[in-house]
DNA sequence: CACAATTAAATTGTGCACAATTTAATTTAT
DNA sequence: ATAAATTAAATTGTGCACAATTTAATTGTG
């Protein structure tokens, strides 16, 4: 009000970037509450069905190596993998090559278990119900938004 | 490869809203990596740091008006808030006139905190490096994608 | 008025997320 | 070959996030 598009002040834009921080922790949270209830037929948190899209992608992976596609640590995944493991979605074995390492591939019911995941996408992507290329585009920002991110934290 | 621009099946739509959530979960903890450091002079974790802000902007709330701010429910609210207190920065009193109603209120060293915060969105804003027209068009379409998943979701 | 229903916080329990440390194996540079 | 440095997982401890339950106060209804 009473200010004009193209002078912005310091403040508009501490307030702007501010919005953008919330707008995107409260987009993940409401997210994460729609994934719920499609997710809870698989007996899967959604961080546990990252994992298992991960080794759908491509199976018998270091936990280096899982948290490197998810930017996700040892003390996050080592839990969650030992839930997989105790599900018998997944086993866990030291690589006898290189003893430091645990090599995780999924088990029968693993694999099995991606028919059923099958279904979940499409709902969700019903649930979002915009045209592809929005999708798209909002997709790429989003990742263009996370390099920069981690340009600067490291 | 191979496939026209027009024939998206099934599978790519499937693919693509997987995408679209991992972006979502991958670009928000970049953000929380980015405003780390920035929060740890204040001494506060970004959720603690969001509930500041809604003190600041309206002081003398109940948990239930934060929550709804935030999207947030007291099992998460009552240790954050407890926090804050014990670190001097609000107060927490029931209500008198409805006891089952808790008023959280800032210190004079909670509204002083203020001034330190000032920095802050300016810092993130800078690491954002995107023109204004960009942050804002990315924050609608986050929010309207938020309000798209909380229909779904209840 | 009494009592059922509702409401607001708090509590309990599970599961991330991440910093910091520890343990053990491997690599590198003497 | 051996000591130092590096690496991969695991562990420890803090702090959300949320479902489910509990407690206590208030409201609504017969």
């Amino acid at each position: 009000m009473g200010r004009s598009e193209n002078s912005n002040t310091a403040e508009d834009l501490l307030q702007l970037s501010q919005q953008l921080c919330f707008a995107l922790y409260a987009a993940t949270h409401a997210f994460n509450r729609a994934y719920k209830p499609l997710l809870a037929p698989l007996e899967l948190t959604y961080p546990q069905y990252l994992v298992m899209l991960v080794l759908w992608e491509a199976d018998d992976l270091t936990v280096k190596e899982i948290g490197s596609r998810l930017q996700l640590d040892s003390g996050t995944l080592t839990p969650l993998l030992k839930r997989l493991e105790t599900a018998r979605l997944v086993e866990r074995v030291r690589d006898s090559a290189d003893e430091r390492q645990v090599r995780v591939h999924l088990t029968e019911s693993g694999r099995a278990l991606r028919k059923k995941a099958e279904g979940i996408p499409k709902k969700l992507a019903q649930a979002i119900g915009r045209p592809i290329p929005d999708i798209v585009a909002l997709r790429q920002q989003l990742t263009d938004l996370r390099a920069r991110m981690d340009a600067v934290a490291g």
